[in-house]
RNA sequence: GGAGGGGUUCCCGAGCGGUCAAAGGGAGCAGACUGUAAAUCUGCCGGCGAAGCCUACGGAGGUUCAAAUCCUCCCCCCUCCA
C-alpha cells in the first residue's frame, strides 16, 4: 500500500496529465471540460468490475491503476463490483452469451474482489469507496424501472451501437439487451448519491457508459462523462495476461509471485516503456529512457517493469522472494545505478534463494530408489500429464539441474540433491521447479 | 407456432457408416537461433508406464459386425415466416 505513495510525486501535474502522458486515454467525452475539471476539483469518479471470477486478472490491472491514480491526486474513486448487473451479463466485446452465474456464486465472487481491491486502493476513512450494485439493482421493481428509465432508451439508437451490432449477426437476447440500461442507471445512481460525475472503463464499454451519460442528462438535466482505457494487447496483438497456464491472475493463490513476475520479465521489447507507463508508478521521465536502451540493457528495463508491477499487486517482500528466485535461475543481471533510480529493484549481490519458485516435496525414501523422470515432472506441476512429460523429454526439452534428460523414464534420485537437499527442474529454457528431499 | 440451417477436440472449422483421437488454421509446448524478447525454421499437440486399452464429436435411446457420420425423442443456437 505504500507503494503508492512512495514513488514519485507528480504533485504538479494533474491526473489528466497524468492519464495522457502515460497512455490510459482511449476516447474521452468532452475533453477541455473534463482536464478543467480534473485540474481544479476533486471529484469522484467510478469504474465497475465483473465479478464473473473470483479472482480480477491483468486484464483489469489497467482500470485498477487508474483509480490508483485518481486516489494519488487526491480524488475520490469508487469502485464498483457488479453483483447486480453480473446477473445479467455484459454482452459487450463478446461474441456469445456469457455463462450465466448463480447468485452465490457472483456474492462469492464479489466479496473476493472487494477484498482484492483494496490491496491497490486505500478505501478508508471515504478516500475511496466500494460499492455492490447488488445493494440497488436487486430490489428494483419491473414496472417501474420500465416507467422511470426504460421510457429514455432508444431502441434505435441501442441497436447502432456498435457493442450490439457485433452480437445482432450472432443473436442477442433480452436480459443481454437489457444490460445498458442497467450500467446506465448505476452511473445514474452513482451520480445522485455520490456525486460521481465521471465514469472509466476499457473501451468496450463506450456505448454503455455514453448511455449513462444520456440518462443523467434525461432525469437529472445535469452533464457527466466518461473515459475509456484502450484494450491493451501486446505488440503481437495478443490478449494481454494469457500464457499456456492460463490466465494471469491477480491472486497469489492463483498466479504466484515468482510467476507473475516471469510474466512481466518476458514482456516484448516493444511494450516495455508502454507497460512501465501503465504498470507502474515510476516517473514518466525515468520510463522515457527505455528508448534508448538495446539488448541487455533494455532487459534491465523489463526487470525494472516486472519488479515494480509485482510490488503493486504482492507488495515488496514477495516481490524480493520473485527477484532472488529469478536471479538464482536465470542469473543476476543488476541493474545499473544510472537508470530507473526510483525503482527499487535490488542493484547490488543479494543473496539468491530458490523459494519463491514452484516447489514440491519428496521423501527421502522415494528418493534413493528413484522416480522416474517424466512422473516428476507431471508431480511438480512442469507438465499436465504424464504422457506431456513424455513428449517433453523425448524432444529434449526435460532437463535436470540444467542437464539433459536422457530418457523418459531415467530415475531421479537423492544423487541429484545438492547441499541444499534441492533438486532443479527445468522445462525447456525457462520454467523451473524445486524438488525438496524431505 | 411453421419452414429451413446448425451444435465436432482450448478456439475457428472440415468430416457425413469403417482407413477418425478426427483434415486445415489459430493458440499452446519443445528444439535450433538469441537477450528469460520478437521474427523464422523444425517437431509435438486427449488420457493411461508399451502392444493395447479407456474417454471424446449437444443429451438420451436405437439400427449395424462397425456410428461424429443412419433412425427416434429431447435440449440449445441461427435465418425466414407467424
Amino acid at each position: 500500500m505504500d507503494s503508492f505513495r512512495a514513488i514519485g510525486g507528480d504533485t504538479l501535474k494533474s491526473v489528466y496529465d497524468i492519464f495522457k502522458e502515460r497512455g490510459f486515454i482511449e476516447q474521452i467525452t468532452a475533453e477541455p471540460l473534463i482536464r478543467d475539471l480534473l485540474e481544479s476539483r476533486k471529484i469522484t469518479c467510478y469504474i465497475g468490475f465483473d465479478p464473473s471470477a473470483a479472482s480480477l486478472h491483468i486484464g483489469s490491472l489497467v482500470p485498477i491503476m487508474s483509480l490508483a491514480h485518481m486516489q494519488r491526486h487526491g480524488h475520490r474513486s469508487v469502485a464498483l463490483v457488479g453483483g447486480g448487473t453480473g446477473l445479467i451479463g455484459d454482452p459487450s466485446g463478446k461474441t456469445e452469451m456469457r455463462q450465466i452465474l448463480t447468485r452465490e456464486q457472483i456474492d462469492h465472487n464479489a466479496r473476493c474482489l472487494q477484498r482484492q481491491l483494496s490491496r491497490y486502493i486505500d478505501f478508508d476513512a471515504d478516500r475511496a469507496i466500494l460499492l455492490n450494485n447488488a445493494d440497488w439493482l436487486t430490489g428494483l421493481n419491473y414496472i417501474e424501472f420500465l416507467r422511470d428509465i426504460g421510457r429514455h432508451f432508444s431502441v434505435n439508437r441501442m441497436l447502432a451501437a456498435e457493442s450490439y451490432r457485433i452480437r445482432l449477426e450472432k443473436g442477442l437476447n433480452f436480459i443481454e439487451f437489457n444490460y445498458m440500461l442497467l450500467q446506465a442507471y448505476d452511473f445514474l445512481h452513482l451520480f445522485e448519491h455520490y456525486d460521481c460525475l465521471m465514469q472509466m472503463g476499457g473501451n468496450d464499454q463506450w456505448g454503455n457508459m455514453v448511455a449513462g451519460i444520456d440518462l443523467i442528462r434525461r432525469v437529472a438535466g445535469k452533464e457527466a462523462f466518461c473515459m475509456t482505457f484502450p484494450l491493451i494487447t501486446t505488440a503481437q496483438g495478443h490478449k494481454m495476461g494469457k500464457t499456456e497456464k492460463g490466465t494471469v491472475w491477480l491472486d497469489a493463490g492463483l498466479t504466484s509471485p515468482y510467476e507473475y513476475y516471469q510474466y512481466w520479465i518476458n514482456t516484448e521489447d516493444a511494450d516495455v516503456e508502454r507497460f512501465l507507463s501503465l504498470f507502474t508508478f515510476l516517473p514518466i521521465e525515468e520510463i522515457r529512457a527505455v528508448r534508448t536502451l538495446t539488448d541487455a540493457r533494455l532487459n534491465m528495463a523489463k526487470a525494472v517493469l516486472a519488479f515494480e508491477a509485482t510490488k503493486i499487486t504482492h507488495g515488496e517482500e514477495e516481490t524480493v522472494a520473485a527477484w532472488r528466485a529469478s536471479a538464482k535461475a536465470f542469473g543476476a543481471k543488476p541493474v545499473e545505478e544510472g537508470l530507473f533510480p526510483s525503482s527499487a529493484i535490488p542493484r547490488g549481490l543479494e543473496v539468491l534463494d530458490s523459494s519463491a519458485m514452484p516447489s514440491i516435496e519428496k521423501s527421502r525414501a522415494a528418493l534413493v530408489a528413484g522416480i522416474s523422470a517424466f512422473e516428476l515432472f507431471q508431480e511438480a506441476g512442469l507438465c499436465s500429464s504424464r504422457g506431456e512429460a513424455k513428449r517433453l523429454i523425448a524432444q529434449g526439452g526435460g532437463y535436470v539441474n540444467d542437464r539433459p534428460i536422457a530418457a523418459v523414464d531415467e530415475k531421479i534420485g537423492l544423487q541429484h540433491a545438492d547441499d541444499n537437499g534441492e533438486i532443479r527442474l527445468r522445462k525447456g529454457k525457462k520454467k523451473y521447479a524445486i524438488v525438496f528431499v524431505r
